[in-house]
DNA sequence: CCCGGTGAGTTGGAAAATCAAACCCTCTCC
DNA sequence: GGAGAGGGTTTGATTTTCCAACTCACCGGG
């Protein structure tokens, strides 16, 4: 039933995906790591159809994304809240959120704002640690590590 | 056909997610940052059934992420490649990448190394440009600004 | 005891998306 | 003039999604 990887190459990308690409599993990560972790807020906040976040909710904790605790016995009632490597898949919503907020809002729409420690409203930025630079794409050459790989050089409309 | 929003809450995650978030549309957004912008290669290498490839660059192009380009007059001949807008979410691409390489392969084991200009590896991080802290889950409140949303505050497993 | 309500799912059938393979058209090269 | 290459479109079968209804277990009145 999974037997058939089908992945054309090897990739982080792709197996990331694998795990938390299909619909709705991204705004459900979303709503669990903002604490929102019950079934029926899940149904509510993302509209996924309650057979899908199903099996969805099953996946991301087999995937050792999610987490289901009880938070009650009797009647037993699951609550479901992001492990570790669930919380750090957070950069991944925070760069989708700056694209959003970047490309499909006006400033003064923006549907949500973060608050970082430091007081600032958090405008999500990625780095290179080595240097400190941010990153940008013509800064990057590709190094792939297996077969099957042609990088044909970057190239920007 | 794109007129029922559906989206339970305004959020710029979803909105984002809308136009990429379909199979194969991120893979496309990857191949095509590589420089591999033409319909066979992304057959090639995404794995992607052709027609659903040629709705999902029509999509992106129509979204403005990617642009289609002749080039050859005769016969007519297109290459894909990343417009402003499709370059700025290789955020995405880049931390998909490294929660994969994390937390899916070994350290000797990933598929591609990405190197930087300064020269080292490059292992994406997401920080707040306001005070330059890598950023985690516990630094972070959200502020919704608009109706229909309950945060519990931040939990984890 | 019976009624309505909440929480967390499961079930069943219709509607939509995906898939693989075959087909098409226009060149170019031998 | 036959064999590709490139960039798709068409055709049916197979999967997924979707949605509404149903279940099961409990709680809180009246």
């Amino acid at each position: 039933m999974a037997a058939a990887p089908k992945n054309p190459r090897p990739c982080s990308i792709a197996d990331t995906l694998a795990l938390v690409g299909e619909k709705y599993s991204l705004l459900v990560l979303r709503e669990v790591c903002l604490g929102n972790g019950r079934f029926d807020q899940l149904v509510r906040n993302t509209g996924a159809p309650r057979d899908i976040l199903t099996t969805r909710l099953r996946r991301l904790v087999d995937a050792g994304i999610l987490d289901r605790r009880p938070y009650s016995e009797r009647p037993p009632r699951f609550e479901y809240r992001p492990t570790r490597a669930g919380l750090e898949l957070e950069p991944v919503l925070m760069t989708l959120m700056a694209w959003g907020d970047r490309h499909l809002h006006a400033d003064d729409d923006r549907p949500m704002v973060i608050e970082h420690a430091c007081g600032h409203e958090l405008v999500p930025q990625v780095i290179c640690p080595a240097c400190g630079d941010t990153v940008r794409h013509e800064d990057l050459t590709a190094h792939p590590q297996a077969a099957g790989w042609t990088v044909a050089g970057p190239a920007v409309a």
